[in-house]
DNA sequence: ATGTATAATGTAAACGCTTTCAGAAAGCGT
DNA sequence: ACGCTTTCTGAAAGCGTTTACATTATACAT
């Protein structure tokens, strides 16, 4: 070994295989065509100093990253897998890093994490940024994709979502045509969650479509959350308000309310019928398995991807993608065999 | 607007405040005293501007990415999650980024994604990683901590991992004590799996223990993965071999299981006894609700980036750290009141 | 006042690449 | 043989920070 315990630079390389810098960020990038007996020399020294060029230095002499960031407000539940999933196979196949941030727990911290100054472009779930830092972003003209968030006034921001008040109308008239449900309770997501207020209006648009009047003690808080969704059942029952079926906002709810049912010796789906909203993993096993909407997340979160690159490319995109939903039935809601 | 449309850089904020780059960096970084008004002065024309310092140059002119990376070999199933929640709250509470690659799928790409290029140090779960490229690293020095798996032969790796053995001793010892099972299947892991292989050795150890001869044709293939799962129960099945209980390696392996043997009409647990290996969310919804061993996967993660900082930090850390697991009965094994 | 230690700031040299520009080499038509 | 393209390669100028070192201002003891 020399004097120098440093790893190898590009000028190490360029010095090995006598020629310059300059040649080797060619043959390392392509960007030009360099006479393969040179490239093959240049590759050599490479593997012989086993050199792996700086992040920081071509992206500081580039002026690229070649990272995407995804913003999101939480990790957990059983939605997110699925959507990171998406995301990180699709950044990977189009050759591009992947920055993860969640702002879980309202970081008082206020450095940015992700922005300008670390990535080419963001992909941001659902408010996890807030207004102001969006229209700063967007100004900027910084790459953008909202997933399952509609852009704030104004602001012309691709989104990529699911059609989730489509979905929520079929679950609901399901529920009123087929089983004859007439009392049936919503439970909302966190608040200014979009999917639950797009949810919340197919809810209401099919009591509507079938001449049900709207109560408005039936919509409750679900937080797209277990233990608040417990809590908000046991509290109906406490109250004595009566349903006959619960619309769960999504299938991490559901549980909640499968709990909170049971505990009160209520029979699924005979005494209440109850569906979920994503088609999560779990759905399927849980008994009864759970009537839902099935969303697309996973490919949510890939054609986020190539939305965003498309942007980065200088290339048109549309404004809106609404993915497809589709009506699980299982057991939960009354139809099928169930014990 | 001036001519620049470029976003702005130290020196526009030095010229703003009517200071050197050199004291903007300093107000920036804290690394010295700087004159009260002075650094309001700066801090003015950092707002002003909206000045965001760009992370490569920092990266370049510190040598420090202050970034972590994360590998891991799958993302999905429900135990992942779990172990991203820890590891990305760690990081952040610590002031670090997150940067995490998943090698699903074999990529072929010969770039690294991440190494010492751009992160300060590695977080590497179970074999995501070859082995030339984990010598590789540490033969540099590269700061490494590794979960789930110790080091391959010689190096002197931190590992942070869960007690797998005794783990699965807990629970197949109450397979055989408390229910009275002797033919009992082992389902194992993907190959190479260390969780996987630890537990076959608790297993083993609760047979030997109870003087229960070691029955090959009882292991075999789980893969974690459910269909794989549900495939192999299917062939013991239709090969006419004979058992009592399964052991299931992990629980998504278990909801193969339970389908395999729902379809074969087999009832659970009076037929068959199940149980799983982590305790992830859904395990104690579905029917019947799943014994198993409660893994602390979140604080592995947590405790994982605890670790590598330390080691940042030039600090010293234990070489293995080993969380305890703890039984989780239910009504999979025969105990609790079932349906 | 003068000198000396100390605190605050500035100067300029890295950091390790990419990329523009220009020059050398090679090919080709005349 | 000559100029004109066309390839390929090298020199050098950034990219936007941090930081070692130098400099100036300030305080204090003498």
């Amino acid at each position: 070994m020399t004097l120098k315990s440093q790893p190898p630079t590009i000028s190490d390389v360029a010095r090995k295989a006598g020629v310059s810098i300059a040649t080797v960020s060619r043959v390392l990038n392509g960007t030009t065509v360099v006479i393969p007996e040179t490239a093959e020399r240049v590759r050599l020294a490479i593997e012989e100093l086993k050199f792996v060029p700086r992040t920081a230095a071509r992206t500081l002499a580039s002026r690229r990253t070649n990272t995407i960031g995804l913003i999101l407000s939480e990790i957990g539940g059983a939605f997110f897998p699925l959507l990171l999933k998406g995301v990180e196979a699709e950044t990977r196949a189009l050759g591009y890093e992947l920055l993860i941030h969640s702002t879980q727990g309202a970081h008082p911290s206020h450095r940015k994490p992700l922005g300008e100054h670390n990535t080419d472009g963001l992909l941001v779930f659902t408010s996890s940024l807030a207004v102001e830092e969006l229209e700063r972003l967007h100004k900027i003209n910084f790459p953008l994709v909202l997933m399952h968030q509609t852009p704030p006034e104004g602001l012309n921001i691709p989104v990529v979502t699911i059609e989730n008040k489509d979905g929520a109308e079929m679950l609901v008239s399901h529920l009123i045509e087929q089983h004859n449900r007439r009392r049936i309770v919503y439970m909302r997501g966190p608040d200014g969650h979009e999917d639950s207020q797009w949810r919340e209006r197919g809810y209401l648009e099919a009591l509507q479509k079938h001449n049900i009047p709207f109560a408005p003690e039936l919509v409750v808080r679900g937080g797209f959350e277990e233990e608040i969704a417990f809590a908000s059942i046991q509290k109906m029952i406490q109250d004595g308000i009566e349903f006959d079926a619960v619309f769960a906002g999504d299938d991490d709810t559901a549980i909640g309310v499968y709990r909170a049912l049971k505990l009160s010796k209520r029979l699924i789906p005979d005494d209440v019928a109850v569906t979920g909203f994503d088609d999560v993993q779990f759905s399927r096993y849980i008994s009864p398995a759970l009537t839902t909407i099935r969303a697309p997340i996973e490919e949510v979160g890939r054609e986020s991807v190539r939305q965003l690159i498309r942007l980065l490319n200088g290339e048109q995109v549309q404004g809106l993608v609404l993915m497809r939903t589709e009506l699980v039935i299982r057991e939960s809601c009354g139809c099928g065999n169930h014990p």
